[in-house]
DNA sequence: TTGAAAGCGCTAACAC
DNA sequence: GTGTTAGCGCTTTCAA
């Protein structure tokens, strides 16, 4: 069955297809009769335009695309949700797309979008993938970088602050008077992303201006999920009693893992070991988990990185939009307590 | 700066638009020596191909549209993200969309998905949504509806059997030895939705087969957030001393606020009350946590669901698959020492 | 092995 | 207020 198109509308109205085409839209001349007698044809052939035509011959797709590694984790579904959300509000839809950490996924994908004619690009990316930028530059469409930026970076973004989440985490724990501290990072071939880079480097200054050791044997990596967060402290834990009295995690997923598997062994969250993730996830609020969480406004980190886009978009304005987000502790069950009453 | 076109290239070339475009397809006439000199000088612009146009001219979008109630649900993110590991496995693209449970906006969304020209619909809406359906059906488009789906249904599906969720946790409850159980429903606005009306329906003729006493008194309005399985059980427990010893809820979420809140009145999960969840989320799995769960493999559904509807969209079939998954009690402490040393 | 021409469905400039 | 014409970028006959 074929789709029904403005021709037909136009031979069963008796008009021309110019007539049809502006009868759609609010505020051409058309008169009223000739309107409803279009608009009434349409309806009764359920005609749905295509907007595929449409674009071809308007150059606009209202469309932005969405480029992140790992459309797993839980902080980017929040994102889309957020991104998607407001895009709506303005008439644009989103294309998502992950790259499994992968730069040659993540060029394929840009391309794909590219020859989608998307009209903005939204990425959180590493730094390995320099040609997808580099693409998207030549193309001349505007972008915002979200979540973490390579080091020196003259594009537009809106992230967090990795330097600070390190140095909220050593202030707790010297504040706690945490002796021995380790880092539960990513993965190995994931652990160059300069998010989890700039904790390093916040948390180590921070750590050793407080008279804190700590160096790259108090990095572990585990990963970013439950299991791998217990795997990586089972493996610590097997080689003898936890050097450590205080641990922060990449991400709060890590953390429950940390968190349950050292329970396991009997060491007591909060008394016996300082356990703090990143990212505040809801359900680090359950009175059951309570885990001390370093908190970043994804929330507002899409809603900023998504509204000024559109603006560059829409207005004649370069994309320069640079913004660093705050980073907050919240202190719960997992440090509060710690040294208190043993 | 315009985008590069096959004509420019045509025109560095030195040949036709028509041996650009064929240069790009690999089994094509054309000679070795063109093609490389055309891929060159391609590259060289870094040109990427128009797909709006070319959508156009070919009639294919290789794309499919994925509309749900409420994209924030974390159950979404894990149906958005199998689909489109699925999807772009066979070269397919997913739109999303949510329609926040309001049929007006799933019509919108529907046309301009339809207007976007994809080749397939996955739809999860409740039963006020037949105008989407209609349209869908008009346009001739393979559908496949899942998770959920109206009572009398003769097109293609993939779901869990609602019926049996209830049957088996009244059945657990049953031999828990249960006096008196509650269900935690959702919203009353949405609570229409089949899959709810199909869960209590499973609950209270199982119930009611062990002797054990159910009705509309016995249940209570939450929604689908921790947050709001907190409010209900708070309202629930100033009444005074909760009634029931055994319930059930909507989704894990809810299952978490109840845990929360009964706690905090000094009720204890797993001996004074049995409580068990829908979903089988990860972090009911988590030690601390340790909820019984009746676990949905939406994983498994969402396989389903996307290969059967490609299959349908590639091949001359008829969408025509309907498949009911059987949904499984997972047992842990939430229930597991009930009725045991008190 | 290559090119010319037509057309996918729509919109906008221009004429009437 | 309405119609004619051209063309967005691409692919596919058909002819050379």
């Amino acid at each position: 069955m074929k789709n029904v198109t403005i021709k037909d509308i136009a031979n069963i109205a008796g008009v021309s297809e110019t007539t049809v085409s502006l009868s759609f839209q609010p505020n051409s001349r058309i008169s009223k009769a000739t309107r409803e007698r279009v608009l009434k044809v349409a309806h009764d052939l359920r005609y749905v335009r295509n907007s595929v035509a449409q674009n071809l011959r308007g150059g606009r797709t209202k469309t932005i695309g969405f480029i992140v590694n790992d459309i797993n984790n839980y902080i980017y579904h929040i994102m889309s949700t957020v991104a998607a959300q407001i895009g709506n509000q303005f008439g644009f839809q989103l294309l998502y797309a992950d790259t499994q950490w992968d730069p040659s996924k993540a060029i394929e994908v840009t391309k794909t979008m590219l020859a989608k004619q998307v009209e903005g690009f939204m990425l959180s990316l590493n730094e390995k993938e320099d040609v997808s930028l580099d693409l998207i530059r030549h193309a001349n469409i505007p972008y915002v970088v979200i979540d973490t930026i390579p080091k020196p970076f003259d594009g537009a973004y809106v992230v967090n602050d990795g330097v600070e989440i390190g140095k909220i985490a050593a202030t707790h724990f010297a504040e706690l008077g945490c002796k021995r501290v380790a880092f539960f990072n990513a993965s190995k071939e994931m652990s160059l992303f300069s998010a989890f880079t700039q904790q390093i480097e916040g948390l180590e200054s921070s750590l050793h201006s407080f008279g804190i050791p700590f160096s790259d044997e108090d990095i572990f990596y585990a990963g970013l999920t439950v299991e791998e967060g217990n795997r990586a402290c089972t493996k610590l834990l097997e080689r003898g009693a936890c050097p450590y009295d205080g641990i922060l995690c990449v991400n709060d997923y890590v953390a429950y893992g940390v968190m349950q598997t050292a329970e396991k062994h009997g060491i007591k969250i909060g008394r016996d070991l300082a356990l703090i993730g990143i990212d505040n996830l809801e359900f680090s609020a359950l009175d059951r988990i309570s885990l001390s969480s370093i908190a970043i406004d994804y929330h507002k980190m899409t809603t900023l990185a998504v509204s000024k886009l559109i603006d560059s978009i829409e207005g004649p304005k370069e994309m320069t939009y640079q913004k660093t987000l705050a980073p907050k502790l919240i202190i719960r069950e997992s440090t509060r307590t710690f040294g208190k009453g043993k």
